[in-house]
DNA sequence: GGATATTTTTGCGGGGCGCGCATATTTGCG
DNA sequence: CGCAAATATGCGCGCCCCGCAAAAATATCC
């Protein structure tokens, strides 16, 4: 049963996370304090404490759950389809661009993706999203265990398979993000890393 | 030429680094102060930030050294190796016990460990050893991208060989913590999972 | 060796952050 | 409706991080 209480509590996590990110875009991370989110989102200050630990957090919390769905996806992947490609499907599936980005008008686009890059390049959120993903992985590794039939106490196996799915998506974001346009999509990226990593990442010839 | 000034300089980095790990494992992350690192340190608490933009950044400081290392120690290996055999040893090499923990007394050394396990369960630090990873990473892609003759601006390989690898150490010592004892070797792990990796990580039989 | 230039350390001050605690408000339930 | 549980808020405190300017330490040059 999902009661008033838990959507409301949901509805203002989301509202934070979202005033996080948009603020922080805009004015650059030390332009915007705890008391300027808070108020984005009609709470108190001391409220946003009770949601997220630190801004850092807050403003990572959605790249935590994009993370989070990824695991939750490939759960949902036929279970006759091999691993890698569940886990590549799983992966592209996160990047759809949501409505709210699609829908914005161009010039606005530009700055925003501006805004984002410039977000993404602060050493004081970095940490914060690498741990995002972290949390991430556990529970990828969980649904990779479950459906290899390997064991997350004994082996190792799920967590490295989870750790370099991970790192493709990362890598194949960074590559996107740092490439010139009109930059090479962001599925074929993904796809691209996947394939090399099921294949050993060999040396190509020299 | 290396004069006095930047000795100094490195040995003030070291001892403050060296006594925000030894505070923080023996007292807990958040019973320690700047004031008493720097206290401990010989140096004066605004000092502190003069090397270190955190506390956090601080305790990780260590763990980036290391990371960096194993770039370095890949850049050292024989060009003849092949490139899987040269990271798996270039990661070995890093792990190799120091001296000062070598030579603890048992009991103390048995504390040392759970203090040092404490520490790294703290959630404020996870996102920071993170980051070392993160730019170790990088220095290890370029390694990567000259061994092999491809380039970092257009290639994702290199990056994925990296991020791939640093996976793998991260997996291997996350087990060995996470394992009781008798824990496996290190290094066996380590070796496994790197050749795990080369493989390609297939799907077990069912 | 002593005077000068450069680099590093330090003290001070301030804005902001994160949280414990007590209180007020809202929601769920019988 | 009325009570219990959960949530939001206000207040206060200790700490953190950094800018700035003065003092101390080190390098350089004659």
């Amino acid at each position: 049963m999902t009661g008033l209480r838990e959507r409301k509590k949901a509805e203002t996590r989301a509202a934070l996370g979202w005033a996080a990110i948009h603020l922080t875009a805009e004015h650059g991370y030390d332009n915007v304090r705890v008391e300027d989110i808070a108020a984005a989102a009609g709470v108190s200050p001391r409220t946003f404490n009770n949601y997220f630990s630190s801004k850092a957090e807050a403003i990572a919390s959605r790249h935590l759950d994009r993370s989070l769905r990824t695991a939750a996806a490939l759960r949902e992947r036929p279970v006759g389809e091999p691993l890698w490609a569940a886990l590549t499907q799983a992966a592209l599936e996160q990047f759809t661009r949501g409505p709210e980005v699609e829908a914005m008008p161009s010039p606005a686009h530009a700055q925003w993706v501006a805004g984002v890059r410039t977000m993404l390049a602060e050493p004081a959120l970095q940490g914060e999203r690498l741990r995002a993903v972290a949390i991430a992985e556990a529970e990828l590794a969980a649904a990779v265990a479950e459906r290899t039939g390997t064991d997350l106490a004994t082996d190792m196996y799920p967590r490295l398979v989870a750790a370099a799915a991970s790192a493709a998506v990362a890598v194949a974001m960074q590559h996107y993000l740092d490439s010139p346009d009109p930059p090479t999509p962001i599925e074929r990226l993904i796809t691209d890393a996947f394939t090399q990593l099921a294949a050993g990442l060999p040396a190509p010839p020299r």
